[in-house]
DNA sequence: CAGGCTGAGTTGGATTCTCCAACTCAGTTG
DNA sequence: CAACTGAGTTGGAGAATCCAACTCAGCCTG
């Protein structure tokens, strides 16, 4: 993935996607936020990626701040490293939402949804929706993006 | 972006991202919901994109039902081909917008957001959230996810 | 203390994808 | 009929991805 210096300089979606655009970053951080997933060996075995990829994912989301490395040791076992989500990864859990939640709407397996977000506590299920300032949620048909203070003056 | 047939096979991001995974899908996208693009040269001059790779998104993203090949034409032009949203296109606009606000809080361009959403009478800003059964807006840390009927039972 | 085991990677080579630049093609205008 | 414009193709170089096999460090067993 070659970086086009014009388009990752400003747009937040841009600058996002050079670390979320690649398949492989993303299934990690899904075995990451949705299943407490934080090893190496873990990783491979969920997603069945090539370790020399794995490798290079992890690489990245930690220098992107998403996960942080941290040695751990186990009863007998000699040390070992573990990838933790940081803050900014745990903030990526809508995102996944939204991908989930538009993937089982509108590319079904057949086989219902794999994954239901739900509260923790009551189990009952929960949805991502927009919210204007008082709390009431909005018909996403009624949000729109407006150019904000980095939107490019020329373009 | 080979498949791999295992994990494509029933997670809704898997899926999901054999059409997301990519970066120009995604900034094709983008052009399309937030700014009202629909033509080849529009993306093209927008996003700098390689041609080829521009035909491939498009086609992509119409045979994943998320933009539909229309042709049209305007007065004194031949016939020409315009891509326009479909339901599903519009309805990644949450998945764009969590991607946008994740951007915004944790990859900061040091410009401000190039994108503000907004309800569209009012223009007060508008922000994604999780909400439970009754509407009310919850934690995001207060969600989890939990295997639903597509989760592969062995693994 | 030799040998095996395990987790966390490297390395090599084939395949595929992405990028850029240049070119094509079809209808429309002058 | 020559030039223009939008929507693409085509060719070739470079990068990313894949798989398989290998490494490496420390712990445990015999």
């Amino acid at each position: 993935m070659r970086q086009n210096a014009e388009t990752a300089e400003r747009c937040s979606i841009a600058r996002s996607l050079e670390v979320l655009g690649q398949k492989w970053s993303v299934l990690v951080l899904r075995e990451a936020i949705l299943r407490g997933r934080t090893r190496f060996a873990e990783f491979r075995a969920e997603l069945g990626v090539a370790p020399d990829v794995l490798t290079d994912r992890l690489a990245r989301l930690v220098e992107a701040g998403i996960l942080e490395r941290r040695p751990y040791r186990e009863a007998g076992e000699r040390e070992r490293v573990e990838y933790v989500l940081t803050e900014a990864g745990w903030a990526l859990k809508p995102v996944l939402a939204a991908i989930s939640a538009w993937g089982d709407e509108y590319r079904p397996s057949g086989f219902g949804p794999a994954a239901i977000y739900t509260e923790r506590e009551t189990g009952a299920p929960v949805r991502l929706a927009f919210l204007d300032g008082e709390g009431g949620e909005l018909d996403p048909e009624d949000v729109v993006a407006v150019p904000g203070p980095g939107a490019t003056v020329t373009a």
